[in-house]
DNA sequence: ATTTAAATTGTGTCCGTACACAAATTATAT
DNA sequence: ATATAATTTGTGTACGGACACAATTTAAAT
């Protein structure tokens, strides 16, 4: 049998301390002037007692304002942005009686341009944090330099650029997961000789980094344990189905038998609809991120495994790790890996169905 | 660009209404006499506006006093049960400044009296609800029906009983979990012939209901998908390693080249640690939850695959549940199938290190 | 029409903290 | 020693809602 309790207050501590309750606070908070003598005195019961400040009185009080902005894609319903998008509202539902404000600002993530216009709009909306998920790995970064020389903390989700240290980092550890990935796809199974990893044909400064470290440590894994496997490497143009089409012809036409593939990203179910449309039965396919239609396809086994990131969580505690920080003034972790779900058709509907928050 | 805002409060949605704050409240908690003039101007005036209350004020000036009391099964540090206290602990954190008290009883989970002399000292205690593991299916039950009598709300968290409903429950859909350790340890390798599962072999009412819907599940599914694969049952004693040896030497003497095996719960480091020591190599081992000795045995290989169930989030929940229902009088979601994660030696570090509430 | 009871409504205080401001004390200057 | 400035301390109010209690209105009884 175990309990918790014990209440003490600040007028306690004054009255134990032969203070007022103004000089305490001071004490707390570390404001205004404070003699020696006093601090002392307070310091001494405080040490003794074990103080919790009422959260709730707390926030009541606070006649503080915060701003914080948040920077993402522009994104559909249900894709993996939205979901982060809304771990960040539940977050925001919490802090509004913290008198936070919360703006979230959208960009072309196919389009540098629309991106660094939204970064050049923050710094004279004086912010006193930002969540931002650094896809264009130079403007990010300049950006966060400016934030850093503006004394602004600022969050990155999703992916890490460096250079500059963000207050924190919500997100994968791609390299890792590309190694579970290589796990799942072929783990001890050595008669597996082929393997077709599709990639995106994209240009410009748009991140991939994600993708480029997934497939590191995907090849690392395939290296070490299985060095006799190939790796055939396909590309494609996610906005050109037909395109696609043509080329994955032609690619199992020159490689038949060939059962495994992997891509590194959430138009896994391109592919999968490829296959199924091309009757190839028995393909083991795994791909990235819990999209809609990637659960579809995990659904009715076009699909063998699906890894996953919790991107919710990653909204959520972002903007959490803002508010402790300005907030709370609590020490906040800085990097944060997400775990890493490995999803399939018979634990996908707890996962789905389970409110992560 | 999204934008939230909009604070309204009583004496707003009074003046609106042209009555009285007091009338406000007892419109919004149903408290009290109204008049249906006066209700009706309120309801109007609240649908119009959308009023959020504020928490924290209404956290800081209530009254009520709630006592809670947890009954689990006595454990060890780092096991299940001390991941799923840990949970419950958070949300006490949570809880103190509300004015609920959290009080935790342990019985014997392999005693059925200690768990009979913990329910049946409850009722006295006037809890206001009541969080409980059932694993002894009699004696639980009758004390939920108990509970339901005295009409204080209970929620399991761990396993289910039948019977009596409760306000929710929290815990893993144990026959689907079956069904996945089987797509993991044979999926669709039709070469597999041969698997082995180990029980414990123990009495009395004990719930092992658990894992009897856990081998349930495996069984359905290696029917299904590898019908011609053979499952042999051993029956181990948990608390005797040298019998087991002996057990198992002689199981796997007239039955050599078996390379899967399964258990049913989260003693399968000690499956791990025989086949270590006979030096039985490329074994696949699959067992539940993650424990720190299991966790060691994922890591160094001898375990291939975990299943976990989110012990922390269950204990977290399941009492937040409670105060859901009866403090912010919310509806609760009466059954939570938990996620079922896989776990391997690539993703497990960034599942506990990841901070799960 | 009064009185009395019942129903309805309004007022005021408290919860624990933050913070502005006034009061008191101490230091400095003349 | 006194005036003045600087430092330190104490007091009071606000935050938004819960709830006790007083005040008022309406209904019932005589």
């Amino acid at each position: 049998m175990a309990e918790v309790n014990g209440k003490i207050r600040i007028k306690d501590i004054a009255e134990l301390a032969g203070v007022s309750k103004g000089t305490v606070d001071r004490v707390l908070h570390n404001r205004g002037e404070v003699s020696r003598a006093s601090r002392e005195k307070v310091e001494k019961v405080l040490e003794e007692i074990n103080y919790h400040p009422n959260i709730h009185a707390s926030a009541l009080a606070s006649k503080k304002r915060y701003n914080f902005h948040c920077i993402l894609p522009d994104h559909e319903t249900a894709d993996y942005w939205a979901y982060l998008e809304m771990g960040i509202e539940k977050q925001v539902e919490e802090l509004l009686d913290l008198n936070v404000n919360v703006v979230i600002h959208y960009y072309n993530q196919y389009d540098v341009d629309s991106c660094r216009q939204v970064y050049a709009s923050i710094p004279d909306l004086k912010p006193d944090g930002v969540l931002m998920s650094p896809l264009f790995k130079d403007s990010s970064n300049a950006f966060a330099a400016k934030l850093k020389e503006l004394n602004i903390p600022f969050v990155f989700v999703d992916s890490q650029v460096e250079g500059v240290e963000p207050l924190a980092y919500f997100g994968m550890h791609s390299y890792q997961s590309g190694h579970l990935a290589a796990k799942l796809l072929v783990g001890d199974q050595y008669d597996i000789k082929d393997i077709v990893m599709f990639h995106a044909k994209r240009k410009g400064e748009t991140g991939a980094n994600q993708t480029i470290q997934r497939k590191a440590g995907f090849m690392a894994y395939i290296k070490e344990n299985n060095p006799d496997c190939r790796i055939h490497s396909v590309g494609l143009y996610w906005n050109d189905r037909d395109k696609n089409d043509i080329i994955m012809d032609q690619f199992f036409r020159e490689n038949p038998g060939i059962k495994n593939s992997v891509i590194f990203n959430s138009r896994v179910y391109m592919v999968a609809d490829y296959f199924k449309k091309s009757a190839m039965k028995d393909m083991t396919v795994l791909g990235y991120d819990l999209v809609d239609r990637n659960v579809k396809c995990l659904k009715n086994g076009a699909v063998s495994y699906l890894i996953a990131q919790r991107p919710e969580i990653q909204g959520y505690r972002a903007l959490k790790a803002l508010a402790q920080h300005l907030i709370y003034k609590q020490e906040v972790k800085p990097v944060n890996y997400m775990p890493i779900d490995i999803l399939t058709a018979e634990n996908i509907d707890f996962y789905v169905n389970f409110p992560s928050i």
